[in-house]
DNA sequence: ATACGATTCAAACAGTCGTCTGAACCAGCC
DNA sequence: GGCTGGTTCAGACGACTGTTTGAATCGTAT
């Protein structure tokens, strides 16, 4: 029981200093005196500051894909052998990453805007991160769309995956309520509910592909 | 003709180093080595770094927004005393953006993710830069929102515009393309027309704050 | 009590940061 | 010619960066 407060309290500052000043933007010494502890601390706990960030992110995230591919198992067995339900699917994405805004008082908001931030920063870090993390979970979720929405084709899945993507991860920045505090942003629950109505219609729209002017493309129709 | 051609190269080389980098991520060393000018040279232009920042956003914003507020014109003038026609409304919303991605040959990639990127800048420059550029456009926009789409009360095409943003900045940043490169990502008109698609369904999903089991709020229906 | 591994400490390393200075340069005008 | 205002230059300012060191401290098992 010797170092474990110590190496988290350095990781839930370098969490709320990352989300308020992006990585660059953050010095370990912001971090250790946030922290209160001292700055060699950071390199005999984690090494290096990508480590630490590494060590931010895996802390939340690990569980939240656990979760979400818990969900995702629930959803497709109670669909036995049809195809799962697209609300119950979206939902199963989406509900253990904005659950973390509420769940962890005080720090949900904290977390929720260093996941947003995590999205667009194309550091070479990041990257290695996503793909680590999210590699497996995207493979699961593409494929249970597919089975959802069969009139779609698999590349017209991933990018409205990605517009889901986009739209949960600026939720989670919440700019908006800092641009437009006349309109509070919804939180918790109402948040989810609000995305995966958005997101289930969205994805329902036929196929942009051949929208105005042709029939919906039948590929995969038959598999 | 002495300056201009100093101070445009500054802003596009740090352009490039923003989106590359970040803000935060990128010195004004980097940016001179790679206009090749003098490091003072930003001093003397621009005086410091925000300044430089700034310089770099609203070049390029303003006359996307100029041509937002013209296409939801024509739009509205389309419509005569209607409501103007929702995938109007977003194309207008959403093209002049996504045009920057072709019609600036090279530069295009580099300012889409300069511009993702910045609405995830929780910085007070960015704050201060987007409440300047943006207030005008979010009230025309909403107000014609609200005209296409009576029985969402205000509160929900608001975040439903969030949602939009979102995605759209999402694949501005493209980053998916790097996480997943089997399935390139569309650009230019192919990507706005899926993206009006996605969001025009979207919004018209009914209103999720009575979703399942309430009437749609009557709010502003008869204003 | 003594020794040991784990942890924390103050201090410093070589770089880099944004900013600023004062001299050099270069046009065009007297 | 000389002069002026706008522009560029090399160089430096102090502050801050990530990383490292070696000694000091802690709890624990011998």
């Amino acid at each position: 029981m010797s170092t474990p407060d110590t190496k988290n309290r350095i990781i839930s500052a370098a969490e709320t200093l990352f989300s308020q000043h992006g990585f660059a933007g953050t010095s370990l010494r912001n971090v250790t005196s946030e922290a209160g502890v001292n700055l060699a601390a950071i390199h005999y706990h984690f090494g290096t500051k990508d480590a630490l960030l590494r060590a931010v992110f895996t802390r939340r995230i690990e569980p939240v894909n656990q979760r979400r591919l818990e969900m995702l198992d629930a959803a497709e067995a109670a669909a036995g052998d049809r195809a799962p339900e697209l609300e119950a699917v979206l939902e199963a994405f989406l509900s253990p990453i904005i659950d973390l805004k509420r769940d962890i008082e005080g720090e949900g908001i904290v977390w929720s805007r260093f996941i947003g931030r995590i999205y667009s920063e194309p550091t070479e870090v990041v990257e290695n991160l996503m793909r680590e993390q999210f590699d497996e979970i995207l493979q699961r979720f593409l494929h249970a769309l597919e089975r959802c929405l069969p009139d779609l084709g698999e590349a017209e899945i991933v990018e409205r995956l990605q517009f889901t993507i986009g739209a949960m991860s600026h939720a989670l920045v919440d700019l908006h309520q800092r641009l437009m505090p006349d309109y509070p942003s919804a939180t918790g629950a109402d948040l989810l509910q609000h995305l995966v109505t958005f997101t289930a219609a969205a994805f329902r729209a036929p196929s942009a592909y051949a929208c105005q002017d042709r029939h919906p493309e039948r590929r995969a129709s038959a598999s």
